[in-house]
DNA sequence: ACAATTTGACCTAT
DNA sequence: ATAGGTCAAATTGT
C-alpha cells in the first residue's frame, strides 16, 4: 500500500468502521460496568471498586482512541482544562436590576473555550443520569450539523451549573460529540459526590442498572433522510440513545424516551449508586499511573 | 394546565 | 464584524 492508496483509504471509510467498533466496545463495557455495580449492591466492597475502575479505564482508553481518531491523531479534543479560573468564572455577578431583558442578560454568559470541559464521543447521546433541559440550538460555522445546548434541569432549582453541548460528528453522523461543562451540584449529582475536590470528568456510559441498559450501538447508519436527521437532532433532549431513534417508529420515540428517563430517575431516587465510577476519565488518567489510580480511588472509597 | 422544546433575538468574546 | 452562547416568548407535547 503506497501513499497513493493511503490517500484513498484515509477518508472516513476505515475511520468510521473503527469508530463504530470502538463505540460498540464502549457500549459493552458500559453494560458490564452497570452489571458489576448491580451485582455488588454494597459499594463499599473493594473488589467492586476495582472492577469498576477496570471498566472505567477500559472506557477511558476507548474514549481516548475515539478522540484520537476523531481529531486525526491530535488528542487535544479530549480534555481541555484551564488552570486558573474555576467554574464560577462564568458568572459576572453584581448586576442589580432585573427589569428588562437586556439588562438581565449581562450575567451568565460563558466564555468561549470555557474552563473545564470534557469532550466525549459516543454512538448515542448517553446521559449520566441527570436530567437536562435543552435551551438552544445553533448552526455552527463550517459545521455540517447544528449544536444543541443543554443545561441541568436544576440550574435554577439548586443552582446546578452543569451543562453540555451535543453535536454530530461530521465524519460519522452516527456519532455524537458531547462536551460537558461544569459539575453537577444538584441532588441528582449525589451519586457523583465521590470525587476529589477538583473538577473531574463525569461521564456516564450507563444510566441505570441492567434493566435500563441502552440498546446495542447501531451498527450501520440506515439511509436517513434529512427529515429524520432533523428529528433526531431536535430530539436530542435528555437521556436518549440514538439507536432508539433508528429502531423505534416515530410515534413511539418520545414515549419510550420519556419512560426511560422516568425509570432512570426513579431508580436514582431509590438511592442506587448508578454510574458511580464514572469519574476520573481522561483528567485523572493523564496524570496517574494505573496503580496510583487504583490507590487514589480506593482511598476515595474508604474515605 | 403545566412542562419541555423550538426558535429567533440578543449579547459577548474574538 | 462575526461566530458562538444564552435568553425567553411562542409553540408543542403530556
Amino acid at each position: 500500500m503506497g501513499s497513493q492508496d493511503e490517500e484513498i483509504l484515509s477518508p472516513p471509510i476505515w475511520k468510521s468502521a473503527a469508530m463504530k467498533e470502538l463505540a460498540r466496545g464502549l457500549d459493552s463495557v458500559a453494560k458490564l460496568a452497570s452489571l458489576l455495580q448491580v451485582g455488588s449492591s454494597e459499594t463499599g466492597r473493594p473488589e467492586a471498586a476495582t472492577a469498576g475502575l477496570l471498566t472505567e479505564e477500559i472506557m477511558c482508553r476507548i474514549s481516548k482512541a475515539m478522540a484520537a481518531l476523531e481529531s486525526g491523531g491530535n488528542m487535544g479534543v479530549t480534555v481541555v482544562e484551564h488552570p486558573s479560573s474555576c467554574v464560577t468564572t462564568g458568572n459576572k455577578e453584581g448586576v442589580g436590576g432585573k427589569s428588562k431583558m437586556q439588562s438581565t442578560r449581562k450575567a451568565g454568559y460563558r466564555r468561549r473555550g470555557s474552563p473545564y470541559s470534557w469532550t466525549r464521543i459516543t454512538s448515542n447521546t448517553i446521559d449520566d443520569g441527570h436530567t437536562w433541559r435543552k435551551y438552544g440550538q445553533k448552526d455552527i460555522f463550517s459545521a455540517k450539523y447544528p449544536r444543541s445546548y443543554f443545561r441541568c434541569t436544576h440550574k435554577f432549582d439548586q443552582g446546578c451549573k452543569a451543562s453540555k453541548q451535543v453535536q454530530r460528528s461530521e465524519d460519522d453522523p452516527s456519532l455524537y460529540v458531547i462536551t460537558y461543562f461544569g459539575e453537577h451540584t444538584c441532588v441528582d449529582a449525589k451519586k457523583a459526590t465521590i470525587t476529589p475536590s477538583r473538577e473531574l470528568c463525569i461521564i456516564s456510559f450507563e444510566s441505570s442498572n441492567g434493566e435500563n441498559i441502552k440498546q446495542e450501538t447501531l451498527t450501520s447508519f440506515p439511509s436517513l433522510n434529512q427529515e429524520s436527521e432533523e428529528e433526531v437532532l431536535s430530539n436530542l433532549t435528555s437521556a436518549d440513545s440514538a439507536s432508539d431513534y433508528f429502531v423505534s417508529p416515530k410515534v413511539d420515540i418520545k414515549k419510550s424516551v420519556e419512560e426511560q428517563t422516568a425509570a432512570e430517575l426513579g431508580q436514582e431516587h431509590n438511592g442506587l449508586p448508578l454510574a458511580l465510577y464514572s469519574s476520573l476519565m481522561n483528567y485523572g488518567m493523564e496524570f496517574m499511573d494505573y496503580e496510583e489510580f487504583l490507590n487514589f480511588d480506593h482511598d476515595l472509597f474508604q474515605g
